[in-house]
DNA sequence: CTACGTACCTGCCAGC
DNA sequence: TGCTGGCAGGTACGTA
């Protein structure tokens, strides 16, 4: 399911709610997910109060007084602010209630998702050798010039890399690379600065103005109000193929990069 | 480093 | 109508 602009407007969206609140139970219904949920997690979190929520990557860090939960969202996960009275629907696998009767509801199908407690966030091995955020200042056509020499790889499995940037998605990718008008199976290590500071600007605006639309939704993603996000209307070639360009009208194409199904116009991007 | 495959899961859709 | 195969927004890991 979720890429970045996903995940942010998940965390924008339940923040409020959630934040100075105390975690009155935990109930879990389900423990396997990608890593088996431990089998003390409702302990651990019952009675903490959560001081904030952070996002590294895809990832969403619930700061408590003492420790903090990571919250993956895998392919199909959502959470959602629910009243503790209503009843769990199919694959509802855990709730965080809190002391004002409100709670939170995390839903995910497929389990690809996780929910891992730990100590310290910075030494967590999930948080190692992850790359730079992509709407970070660090996160410039100098540090991927850098990273590319060499690099044989088309430019869509580079970018999707998350030892490079993270964040970046198979919907994002095909979207950043047609509005950077760079063909994806383009080699990594052949492209120039002035091509990777265009890319660069293109992957901020695309997250960026998907995390205004509030993300997008293909089918099972849900902002935390039950609400779609609006960033479908904008897609240019994810989910295209055969349709006319929005900019040339030649039909989109589709191709298989790493296993991964990939959007383009061959018209327009090089 | 690269390419490729495996694994973890459920749901949906097209085609027969 | 029902079955089957393929595909889906992710990512860690193993092998050559």
């Amino acid at each position: 399911m979720p890429e970045l602009p996903e995940v942010e407007t998940t965390r924008l969206g339940i923040s409020p709610w959630i934040v100075g609140k105390k975690i009155k139970k935990v109930i879990i219904r389900e423990r396997r997910f990608r890593w088996k949920i431990q089998d003390d997690l409702e302990k651990k979190l019952e009675g903490k109060k959560i001081q904030s929520i952070k996002r590294r990557a895809k990832y969403l860090i619930f700061d408590t007084d003492y420790g903090s939960a990571i919250i993956h969202l895998g392919m199909s996960g959502n959470l959602r602010i629910i009243k503790d009275t209503e009843s769990p629907n199919k694959h509802d696998h855990v709730d965080f209630l809190f002391n004002n009767g409100m709670g939170l509801r995390l839903h995910d199908p497929r389990r690809f998702g996780s929910l891992l407690w730990t100590k310290d966030v910075s030494s967590h091995f999930l948080f190692l050798k992850l790359g730079v955020e992509p709407l970070s200042k660090d996160f410039t056509e100098t540090y991927l010039n850098l990273k590319a020499k060499k690099r044989r790889i088309p430019i869509k499995q580079f970018i999707m890399n998350a030892h490079i940037v993270v964040g970046i998605g198979n919907i994002y990718a095909s979207e950043s690379l047609f509005h950077a008008g760079i063909n994806p199976k383009t080699q990594t290590g052949r492209i120039s600065k002035k091509r990777f500071s265009i890319l660069v600007k293109s992957i901020k605006n695309v997250l960026e103005s998907a995390i205004k639309a509030g993300g997008t939704t293909l089918r099972n993603y849900y902002k935390t109000d039950g609400d779609p996000g609006y960033f479908k209307q904008y897609l240019y070639v994810y989910g295209r193929k055969g349709k006319p360009c929005h900019i040339c009208k030649r039909k989109i194409s589709s191709i298989t990069i790493g296993q991964r199904s990939t959007f383009y116009c061959k018209n327009c991007q090089h």
